[in-house]
DNA sequence: ACCCCGATCTCCT
DNA sequence: GGAGATCGGGGTT
């Protein structure tokens, strides 16, 4: 099992975001291999939760780079980025979509609306879902094998499609979604309304 | 105290 | 495939 370095995850995210296609998100007993992802680059990005500079939610992204930063959002979900920014800057990548390659069996029982298995991950908070990810899992560290969640590196996709990012009223000329151009778990689009 | 934000589910067509 | 209902928290005033 290779597991990706400190370095490797450091820099701008719209290099590293593509970078995590194909590596696999572990936890809850279940492997996530991720299918889609979006860049946030902070300061420069609307978008970003760092963009209006560091509150107590978002702190963990001004941390070093390789660890879960975990939002609340819609009163009842949860989603989950990959902090990346070079010297402490903020920048991250949220993970939108995997395919469940292991541990199917936790999966289902969380993801009740699941009626296949492309359902079970295919958006950022059924990601979450899927794997029990949430609150305590804000600021874990990806690379220590002792943390709840780790990311493990996979073959990156041979084919990978870009786009504008989903459900943002800003920066909606910038390409910063990528995903695996053929994988049939990849979340439905929506341009984000507003502005 | 207020306003703004957003993902998923359940129908329905 | 699309539309509408659902909810709590963050940040700013």
């Amino acid at each position: 099992m290779n597991r990706p370095t400190r370095a490797g995850l450091t820099g701008d995210p719209l290099e590293i975001a593509p970078t995590l296609l194909g590596d696999e998100l572990v936890a809850g007993g279940v492997t996530a291999r991720i299918v889609e992802v979006e860049a946030y680059c902070g300061p420069d990005d609307p978008a970003s939760h760092s963009y209006r500079g560091k509150t107590k939610r978002n702190a963990v992204m001004w941390g070093p780079p390789g660890h879960l930063y975990v939002y609340f959002t819609y009163g009842m979900h949860f989603c989950v980025n990959v902090v990346c920014g070079r010297d402490g800057r903020p920048g991250a990548v949220l993970l939108r979509a995997a395919e469940i390659v292991d541990g199917r069996d936790f999966a289902y029982p969380r993801r009740r609306a699941a009626k296949r298995d492309r359902d079970l991950a295919n958006g950022p908070a059924k990601l979450a879902a899927a794997l029990a990810l949430g609150r305590d899992h804000n600021g874990a560290d990806l690379l220590d094998p002792k943390s709840p969640v780790v990311l493990r590196t996979g073959a990156t996709p041979a084919r990978i499609s870009t786009g504008p990012r989903v459900g943002i009223a800003v920066a909606q000329d910038f390409p910063w979604r990528y995903w695996e151009t053929e994988s049939s778990a990849v979340s439905t689009f929506r341009l984000g309304g507003r502005r």
